[in-house]
DNA sequence: TAGATTGTTAATCGATTAACAATC
DNA sequence: TAGATTGTTAATCGATTAACAATC
């Protein structure tokens, strides 16, 4: 417990949250309405412990005996994510993944709402995606200005991806969701995160048997 | 310098040597012959000496005075992280994010090529995507079996991807790649690298102001 | 040679874990 | 009450960084 929020809480803690929150959503469905750190913790593979101390950054929330009502913790988590409302999102790309993002229908209950698509080929704009008209790339910055958004995904070739990122910071967008397979440079106070399945496939390759083939 | 390997090497440091192979990647095509530990950081947004740190696990690399050689450095990462072969990769779900992965021009001259495409929805079994017949999952495990694959990607709705898991396992797959939104459950020795986007966009509004709205 | 940069050591920093008093 | 589990402290563990001799 403490007053005023003053330590910042490490940025390893933060990436764990979600992880939280979603199982939470799980053990909702399944109508768990209490669950312990130790039953948490077999669910997603961390220690008991981690979680306990992962959660102390943010206050108490549990009882000693029994553990955290679900429905009070999920709600905690959303509030500490700012999850408590739908964060409005743009994409840019509207190629094979663009598509396949603009249908997906997991953001919605997660707080995230695709709301503008973006796309620089004549023969996208104008064309429907996931009920969004497919913009030009031209209208964007004005666009994102006018409707404050500040989360963007961008699903475009690695060849344009740091432009594309470019223009979304001059924008006003301050959280990015990289698909592209390209480390992107942004000034400090932007947040990007990388979603390359290259990558994760290569670090998994270590760990395999060079197979004979 | 060591003899026999021997220390097992941080896994966080595995999960950064794809980001410098890519990185080297971009470098030769740009014609850079010779990179420093200092260059590649800038890059990266890493530190010099972690690049140089994470290296010498595996040997002595550059040379003093100018730095590493982008084509030497390169090789020697693809065969640390085992892709100097292309890697036969399982694909399970021709949905929408399916399709886009088996689309992908991306993997090939990665490591990686997209051999199999399971779906058990009958409508979509026998349909041609990226190239390739979808197969029933029913024919999954004799078909992985007897192709020995070894690393497969889950692109199911979550409430299907345990079960997916299991199979694949089951069937000696041993690196997963999983795109659905829930903590897998497999044995040591399988690997799973995630794939949400939500969890990664939740990550970032933790940063982000609650805006007003 | 002088300048630059590696590979490595030791110091620092930070994260995880173990343990337990508090308490439901 | 007895049993269980939290929140927190201190110890441990591991990763990052700083610094520099070696050397290209």
């Amino acid at each position: 417990m403490r007053g005023q929020e003053t330590e910042p809480v490490p940025d390893v803690v933060v990436s764990r949250l979600p992880l939280y929150l979603r199982t939470l959503t799980f053990l909702a469905e399944e109508g768990a309405e209490i669950v312990s750190s130790a039953k948490l913790a077999g669910r997603l593979g961390l220690s008991p412990a981690q979680i306990r101390k992962d959660l102390s950054h943010f206050g108490e929330f549990g009882k000693q005996g029994s553990g955290y009502q679900v429905a009070y913790l999920r709600q905690k988590l959303q509030e500490i994510l700012h999850l408590t409302r739908t964060w409005d999102v743009a994409l840019v790309g509207a190629g094979d993944l663009g598509h396949a993002l603009a249908h997906y229908g997991g953001f919605i209950d997660r707080g995230f709402r695709i709301s503008l698509v973006f796309d620089n080929n004549p023969q996208k704009i104008g064309r429907e995606v996931g009920g969004l008209t497919v913009l030009s790339t031209e209208l964007m910055k004005a666009e994102l200005r006018r409707r404050q958004i500040r989360v963007a995904i961008i699903a475009v070739p690695a060849a344009a991806a740091q432009k594309v990122a470019d223009e979304l910071v001059d924008a006003g967008v301050s959280a990015i969701l990289n698909y592209a397979p390209i480390t992107l440079n942004v000034p400090a106070g932007v947040n990007v995160q990388y979603m390359d399945p290259v990558v994760h496939l290569q670090h998994m390759t270590y760990y395999l048997e060079p197979p004979a083939q």
